[in-house]
DNA sequence: TTGTTCCGTAAGCCATGTCTTACGGTAAGT
DNA sequence: ACTTACCGTAAGACATGGCTTACGGAACAA
């Protein structure tokens, strides 16, 4: 279950506004808090959760803190995802939909 | 924003369990409550939950609703997972954890 | 050493959301 | 008509989680 603090980390929509600044390039905290209409430690907190959940890794250069995101959480999240995601399920939602088997055998 | 829902729907676990039951196939509310240590009405509101995220589909049979998942929802989830999985993000995370862009220029 | 900049953490307030019980409504059977 | 089975919604109690301010530590410069 290890998907579950991904999918945490990323239902806050500030958090995940917070992730999407990384999209293009690595940031320190100061730097993301600047864009965002929170103060500086809630971006920190959010960076938290997000290294927790393995979407992000960050690094020490002088006295700041870069923060990245880690490919890694959001394989893992694909990968959940997938199971969701086959042809047998397309089938169910047509059987659910239409109310009947694609097959049907008789007639009332 | 449509993922917004989506992954706020997913992102509880009780909710996320009644989300799995359905992987093997539609079920009923009654179905699903049964498999669960929280009541009936909590399955009916989780399931209103994910229908309105279009992770599932519902269809009244007689006096009973049974509820399948819809891969369109899925689908969506994915496609905004996409953004964060390219080649130029694991560069970035490499970049993060060795200290330095891949070539370097100079030499202090 | 002093000062500055950058950051993480703790404590508290407050909003959000989940669960329960209670109720009403629809469909099928006797 | 009456009963049974199944479901959705409302209201309230309760826990969870995000945000802020305040504080302390680490790195770089003068």
């Amino acid at each position: 279950m290890a998907y579950g603090t991904t999918l945490a980390a990323l239902a806050d929509p500030t958090r995940r506004a917070v992730f999407e600044r990384l999209r293009d390039g690595p940031k320190s905290v100061g730097e993301v808090a600047r864009t965002l209409p929170v103060s500086r430690p809630a971006v920190s907190q959010h960076l938290k959760a997000l290294k927790v959940a393995g979407l992000v890794s960050d690094r020490a250069e002088g006295t700041r803190r870069v923060y990245a995101i880690d490919p890694q959480g959001v394989g893992e999240l694909r990968h959940w995802l997938d199971q969701f995601w086959g042809d047998a399920l397309t089938a169910f939602k047509h059987e659910v939909e239409l109310g009947e088997p694609p097959r049907r055998r008789k007639k009332p």
